[in-house]
DNA sequence: GCACTTTGGTTGAACGCTCAACTAGGGGTA
DNA sequence: TACCCCTAGTTGAGCGTTCAACCAAAGTGC
């Protein structure tokens, strides 16, 4: 500290706009984790990872393929798959050209139990955060959010962007999406 | 479940501007949260109760007050604060006029603590947030934040709303403010 | 005055996340 | 082969949040 200058706080607008997204997005979280909870008895987070299962060829991503798709930590990856696997939602398999490496594997159970939450799940989503929105704001917050996103991810931007043009044109999706995570 | 109809899905715009927010909000939180620890080494959440009680008057706050400024829980606000006391930043004084009643007080080492760790924050903020958002897309911002809020608590919004408002003529703000939350 | 409900707040257990330490296999070089 | 480093993934402790149960003081009705 010592003799350095008056930092630059927000100006009033950025301010005010800091709170309300701070608030918005706290509420929003809250929301939805909530739903989920309630309604199918699962933290966000695990649906989140049964989403990303359930659009993966033959419904199986290696432990990291999961973490970056989601932008989550390996160890965070681990206690779910873990809890997960508990559930007998996911099951693990080695991985036999890797021996390091583990496969999630979705099993019947854990897509029943996704395509049960879903529907309720997506209604939650569409209703608070895209009910209240203009047409016009949606389109603004996708480029906002983007913009965020690359700001934050200066290195990673690029190859974040090279694999979603990648799957972009490579055209994935699988057997049945469920349309949220 | 049963016999309902085929559930209303997103759109693919939506399903887009949904994960990009999704992954957005998810880092821009990280982000400030590791700021925050590695710098000052306090979470996001004490710091926003911190800076709630250095912005009220006589820095002192009813913790129904605290928790409602900041959309939190009472039992989270209870454990925030038992952890803040024992930090030394933050007393409880029992309620003369009401005996249920507590109120959390910002200490002298508190106020030291927030005014020590605000500006890396603010810098965070404008950095990760403000950075790489045009003026328009902050307009925007704003103005999609409030409407989630608004249409998140329907009940609350009035109230909400009038407290704002009343704040907001009142020009309650004291002393000092940090800016951020 | 006496019950009943509501409100303000705390507590402890369960749970998810973080962080750092750790195991173990892969890949390179000599 | 031996060595070294990197990568994949797991583990356990510490911590914050949630949830439900709880207590005490205010109101409320009679």
């Amino acid at each position: 500290m010592g003799v350095m200058s008056e930092p630059r706080w927000l100006t009033d607008e950025e301010q005010h706009v800091w709170r309300e997204f701070s608030v918005a997005t706290r509420m929003l979280q809250a929301h939805l984790e909530g739903q989920l909870q309630h309604e199918s008895n699962m933290p966000h987070t695990y649906y989140e990872v049964l989403v990303a299962l359930s659009e993966a060829p033959e419904h199986r991503l290696r432990m990291s393929e999961l973490a970056d798709a989601r932008k989550s930590s390996r160890s965070r990856l681990s206690h779910a798959v873990s809890r997960l696997e508990a559930n007998g939602w996911v099951r693990r398999e080695s991985c036999p050209t890797d021996k390091r490496g583990a496969w999630a594997v979705l099993t019947a159970e854990g897509f029943a139990a996704i395509k049960a939450a879903a529907p309720g799940h997506v209604e939650a989503v569409r209703e608070s955060l895209f009910g209240p929105l203009t047409a016009e704001q949606v389109v603004a917050l996708g480029e906002i959010s983007t913009a965020i996103r690359e700001g934050l991810s200066p290195r990673c931007a690029a190859a974040a962007a090279a694999a979603e043009a990648e799957s972009a044109c490579a055209g994935e999706v699988p057997e049945e999406s469920f349309g949220v995570a």
